[in-house]
DNA sequence: CCATAATAATAGCTATACTTACTAAAATCG
DNA sequence: CGATTTTAGTAAGTATAGCTATTATTATGG
């Protein structure tokens, strides 16, 4: 019954708002870029020739999924992939120009709609919001709460 | 490069690591359901002979995605559809008894699991989160921003 | 050096999640 | 009452999202 107010279902309705606001900007912007897409393309473009599983590790995604991610990516000329030349099992990603241009273009519509994804909260509710949400990623990311 | 501290990408890990937690601990204990499946059917549950349309509303869900997670309920022998008398296009829905055992039984895994999402943070500071939370969810819902 | 373990990527599978289009049925309005 | 609009559900398509298994390659240990 109190569904509604538990944590997992009001984490994933903000999830959901998020994305939803994301994806309405980015399309009125004139950009084909989804949420995920663009989290890779940003780790690519700053840290060019990583490989796939260095990028799904920094967004911390499934390898699987990056695959998918970055097969779109290239379908669409905003990446390149070659065999790494140190390891053959692993495939080198490099944002391309048309790529880093998107990149940089898109950066200011998405920084700017960073605000609008809580647009309930006050400035300060949503710095709270955000301090509390970002300590509990980053316990749940590195520091051992069962040691 | 601030990528990973944008309201967005935290917002999107909470959810993963929510997701996780769920799916973890369910299967843990025994238990075949996903959050989005838990969801309808704790809806279905409270309101039985509820149609698929006001499922998807009541969880703030498309109708396409209730439809498959709906066909997955039933195919597990948790819900039971039939055509609506007053209206034919609508399917009414119900929980068999089955349904309603697994629902009774994985009630209090859900609930005793909620505050593992958050682990990081203190009670107090997981209060905090949750009713900002469940704020910026209300005024998306609701409350117009753009009149 | 060679058998084994570990790793990078992919394939295949299931389940969301949302969009548009379509069908059927109901409601509305002239 | 009949045409139009709306609504419930499904279908088809795209994109996550994660799991297991497989293949290719690299690293390691005896």
């Amino acid at each position: 019954m109190k569904t509604y107010s538990m944590a997992g279902h009001v984490i994933r309705r903000l999830n959901q708002i998020s994305t939803h606001e994301f994806t309405q900007q980015m399309h009125e912007a004139g950009f084909d870029l989804t949420p995920v897409q663009f989290a890779a393309l940003d780790a690519i473009v700053h840290t060019p020739g990583i490989d796939q599983s260095r990028v799904a590790a920094a967004i911390a995604y499934d390898r699987a999924t990056i695959g998918g991610v970055i097969d779109r990516l290239d379908q669409k000329g905003y990446v390149s992939r070659k065999v790494s030349r140190r390891d053959r099992r692993a495939r080198e990603v490099e944002a391309t120009s048309k790529g880093l241009e998107i990149y940089q273009s898109a950066l200011p519509v998405i920084t700017a709609l960073q605000a609008n994804i809580l647009p309930g909260l006050t400035p300060e509710e949503r710095e709270t919001f955000l301090s509390l949400a970002r300590k509990a990623v980053h316990m749940a990311d590195g520091a051992p709460t069962e040691t």
